[in-house]
RNA sequence: GGGCGAUUAGCUCAGUUGGUUCAGAGCACUUGGUUUACACCCAAGGGGUCGGGAGUUCGAGUCUCUCAUCGCCCACCA
């Protein structure tokens, strides 16, 4: 006995521990057609939020809609080492047990962090398997691996060689929290409240002159060396050849003419303090000023600075304001809001510093880039975001990417120092050996080199990711088969950060390692990018960690199932745009409780219970030895074609949305067919009346179509649709909806549809009339219909009457010639007149305004039509398809208005 | 400053090439229902001049322009 509430949790785990144990996810070459996705690899440490459930979705269902139609399905997870964000956790976590990183050597943080990645490294991915990712769990990569990393080093060098590489001291963004570089793409500008200083700088050899400029950063004036005004700007043309005196110190630095300074910005005088800013460090390379780093890299003052030093440059900041206040040096002080940078990472205050990197040249990279997507190689869903895209690599807009990071976890810089020479290789032995060629110097050793400090940016392993996973590098047997990838799903927001890039190494690499395989597959490390939108909360705020206002996913899993929540994310995602996922929840001592039912959820675990008691009606038949009686077998065949047709209708719909990436759409159209039209008409037809058995082939049918729907919804609902396949029916070992067959769509007989729609709706009508009347819903009734050709042509249909009566519980249907039956109400469905007989006399002045609504608006339909087929215009251009449309509609028109008027008249 | 997107029912959103099915779905709302698969349900119903304006067209939610509001990306902000 099956409970009247489906549940989905024991149910769930069940099944994927099935198909884990049957191997299903588990994907090697073989003849078959491949299908491949690469997991946007998420953070080793991270925790499953909103955004991942959305993509892993996404990806999952494509996947097992992939398998299910026979092809060779392959989803390759993985972790990545995210060398910031790991390290900085590390870092915090050693810091909670009392042990300063400073005091570690490298292997010993080292250990710590990979202890830290074991201990935490695989739980994301479990909690991919609570939502049913179906990923070949075999290959799980992780982008520090052994594997992944020689590819790392290998690109590395590879580059070097090639003259994409080089090191330079650029300016660059330091996060004084975690002590290294940043690229550009991870500072995030946050508009702050802060205060505009008026400082004003002595002219050195006068007695009580002034200049004064405008900061928002007075600790770095014990960084200036200059001040710059605007060449035209004639208050200060008499400074020319002049300096100032930096106040507190009283370094006398010049006065300098530059047209970047705006005369209308404060007092149109700038202080220039080139280590520290990016604007000020191109001016100090025009006018070949000093540049004086007063910061260490913590972001306390260094020695440089001559005062505060050691002091923090928040503290700093404040405290020389006052300072400067009592030597006289404030003009005044204004309110101001700025934007200030910040670590994507760490949160830390940007601070803009002068520091030697390693530099990828992008120049060709993002020319090829860009012409994969324009070409099509590489398609965009939605398009739109090609214009991001190519905003972004535009060469006005592109820049050469920072690849160093002063950190230790991660790839570290295979570029090995003898004194000015670098030797760049992928082992510490290849370097010696070319820095013995270089220097003739055999008696080098290992120790006499120095290798580069510094790790790659995270993104350096992952842009390599399509082609690692499949062991591309060394051994690109599996790249032949599985590359290029089908798709990839991920979110716009790392479009710059790893989609670019992957297009990038995809042709930088693959072509070499595909050999011929490259000419007919191509290089591409994908043919799509489905871009998902961000997730936000009810308020439109991205869901983040620090704003709280992520649900946990896993709450919700347990509170709606994996299918719930997998149709609540769908449901409410169309392609690239945001989606505002709305779980009302609140944290009770850190614990997240859901308060309201997350609605679009709920509606999944609802249609889960529809589908469950579908089942369970099925189950509960009894079955009659002998075949159905002539009228009963009538409407179930009726019944059964109609479904066919109506359910290859349907596959044509989903075939297109899913050619398109439009999911959501291709679920409702699922939703739809098997809420309305499988549960609440076709069960509804076939259902024998209560206690009454029903045969064997129309049981047989059901069962059949049910199994078909299971199939086409296992990819987005897995869990319930394998639950429901099995309980229909006795299964074989190894026949599992997951491997199950998925239909192909074939031709379909519109006109059976239609007049079953047609049917449907004089069904609904004499409901309508039930309700308005208060008459019981079962109470058998007598319809008759008004004599005409189409109406003896619709119940032709073989079936067809008989269904309307079963449906609408009449006692019969029958033709009439009558102008008017007695105590009968009249309504039209299309354009055929029928007549409701309710037992009941009828208020004659009811139903003379009711038609008489009806007629008005019969006939502003029908002037309105009239209106267009008058046109000639519309007449001689539109096809004639349309204009026959019309036509008829006119017609129709007409002869709803005769009807209505014969009614009425009669009712006078 | 450069660019992108959004604006459709009370709410959250669909609406693919302009023309059957175009004004839709879910939730919410109203009415009726212990019709034994399902009250996590059934049946029926109300509700929108598709942000404003102009244009193209025989015909515009759909194309063009413009204005407004909101969101985002990039750059800059002493």
């Amino acid at each position: 006995m099956l409970s009247t509430h489906y549940q989905p949790g024991d149910t769930e785990d069940k099944w994927y521990q099935h198909w884990l144990d049957k191997n299903y996810f588990h994907s090697t070459p073989d003849d078959r057609e491949p299908f491949s996705i690469v997991i946007p690899p998420p953070n080793v440490t991270g925790v499953l939020h909103m955004g991942h459930m959305l993509n892993n979705t996404i990806q999952d269902i494509l996947i097992r809609q992939a398998r299910l139609q026979g092809k060779n399905a392959c989803w390759v997870p993985g972790t990545d080492h995210a060398s910031i964000a790991t390290e900085a956790k590390v870092v915090k976590m050693l810091r909670k047990k009392g042990i300063k990183k400073s005091d570690l050597s490298r292997e010993d943080f080292l250990k710590y962090a990979w202890e830290w990645k074991e201990k935490y490294g695989g739980i994301i991915l479990t909690q991919l398997q609570k939502l049913g990712a179906s990923c070949d769990w075999d290959r799980t990569r992780f982008t520090m691996e052994d594997k992944l990393s020689k590819a790392v080093l290998h690109v590395f060098v590879d580059l070097y060689k090639k003259g994409k590489v080089y090191r330079g001291l650029r300016m660059t963004n330091w996060d004084p929290s975690a002590k290294t570089v940043l690229s550009n793409e991870e500072v995030i500008y946050k508009e702050e409240q802060s205060k505009l200083y008026f400082l004003r700088y002595q002219i050195e050899g006068t007695e009580d002159e002034w200049v004064t400029i405008a900061t928002t950063r007075p600790e770095t004036i014990l960084g200036d060396t200059a001040v710059a005004v605007n060449p035209k700007d004639e208050r200060y043309a008499h400074l020319k050849g002049k300096r100032v005196l930096v106040p507190l110190i009283g370094r006398s630095i010049p006065i300098i003419f530059d047209p970047y300074v705006e005369m209308e910005f404060g007092t149109g005088a700038l202080k220039v303090t080139p280590a520290h800013d990016m604007n000020d460090y191109d001016i100090g390379q025009r006018h070949d000023l000093e540049t004086i780093d007063i910061f260490n890299d913590d972001g306390t003052l260094s020695e440089a600075a001559q005062l505060y030093i050691g002091q923090d440059r928040f503290a700093v900041r404040k405290q020389i304001a006052k300072d400067l206040e009592a030597a006289g040096h404030v003009d005044k002080i204004e309110d101001y809001v700025n934007t200030v940078g910040h670590s994507e990472r760490t949160d830390a205050v940007i601070e803009p510093r002068l520091t030697l990197q390693w530099f990828l040249d992008m120049k060709d990279f993002a020319k090829t880039a860009l012409k994969a997507v324009k070409s099509d190689e590489v398609t965009f869903y939605p398009e739109h975001f090609w214009n991001m895209y190519h905003n972004w690599l535009n060469e006005d807009n592109i820049r050469d990417w920072c690849i160093s990071r002063q950190l230790w976890w991660g790839q570290r810089i295979p570029a090995f120092y003898l004194g000015d020479d670098v030797f760049v290789a992928k082992t510490a032995e290849e370097a010696l050996a070319q820095a013995r060629a270089k220097t003739g110097n055999a008696a080098l050793q290992l120790s006499d080199l120095q290798q580069d400090e510094d790790v790659l940016d995270t993104w350096f392993s992952s842009w390599l990711w399509p082609i690692t996973v499949f062991d591309g590098f060394e051994n690109p047997a599996e790249l032949k088969y599985y590359y290029p990838t089908n798709v990839l799903v991920t979110g716009w927001d790392i479009m710059f950060f790893w989609v670019a890039r992957m297009v990038m190494a995809g042709y930088e690499w693959a072509g070499d390692l595909l050999g011929e395989a490259a000419q007919t597959k191509g290089v591409q490390p994908f043919h799509a990018v489905y871009f998902t939108g961000m997730v936000r909360d009810n308020q439109r705020r991205k869901m983040s960690k620090s704003l709280g206002n992520s649900p946990e996913a896993l709450e919700l899993i347990r509170a709606y199932g994996g299918d719930g929540v997998r149709f609540g994310m769908l449901s409410s995602a169309s392609a690239g745009n945001d989606i505002v996922f709305d779980a009302p929840f609140e944290r009770i001592d850190g614990k997240v409780r859901v308060l309201n039912q997350s609605e679009k959820c709920n509606q999944g675990l609802k249609f889960c219970n529809k589908m469950w008691n579908a089942l369970r009606m099925l189950r509960g038949l009894t079955i009659s030895d002998q075949p159905a009686d002539a009228q009963t077998q009538a409407i179930n065949d009726l019944a059964n074609a109609w479904l066919n047709n109506k359910l290859n209708q349907t596959l044509h719909d989903l075939e297109r949305s899913f050619a398109e990436y439009r999911l959501s759409e291709a679920l409702m159209s699922l939703y739809n067919f098997i809420w309305g039209d499988f549960c609440s008409w076709y069960l509804e037809m076939i259902k024998p009346p209560y206690g009454e058995p029903i045969d064997q082939a129309t049981l047989d049918q059901a069962i059949a179509h049910f199994e078909k729907l299971m199939t086409l919804l296992h990819p987005f609902m897995p869990f319930v649709t394998e639950e429901i396949w099995h309980l229909l029916k006795e299964r074989q070992e190894g026949e599992d909806c997951i491997v199950s067959q998925y239909p192909e769509a074939a031709a379909f007989d519109k006109d059976l549809i239609t007049k079953v729609e047609m049917a449907k709706e004089v069904v609904a009508r004499v409901r309508d009339n039930r309700n308005k009347n208060g008459i019981k819903a079962r109470e058998p009734l007598p319809l008759y219909l008004k004599d005409s050709e189409k109406a003896q042509a619709l119940m032709a249909q073989s079936g067809l009457q008989e269904m309307i009566i079963k449906m609408a519980f009449l006692e019969k249907l029958e033709f009439t010639t009558e102008e008017e039956i007695a105590n009968s109400t009249s309504f039209l469905a299309g354009t055929e007149e029928f007549f409701l007989v309710l037992n009941k006399t009828i208020d004659v002045a009811a139903e003379r305004e009711r038609i008489t609504k009806e007629l008005e608006y019969a006939k502003g339909f029908v002037a309105s039509v009239g209106k267009k087929l008058g046109n000639e215009r519309f007449v001689n251009n539109a096809p004639a398809a349309v204009v026959e449309r019309e036509r008829k509609k006119m017609a129709d028109g007409l002869s709803k208005i005769k009807t209505l008027e014969e009614s009425l008249a009669k009712l006078n």
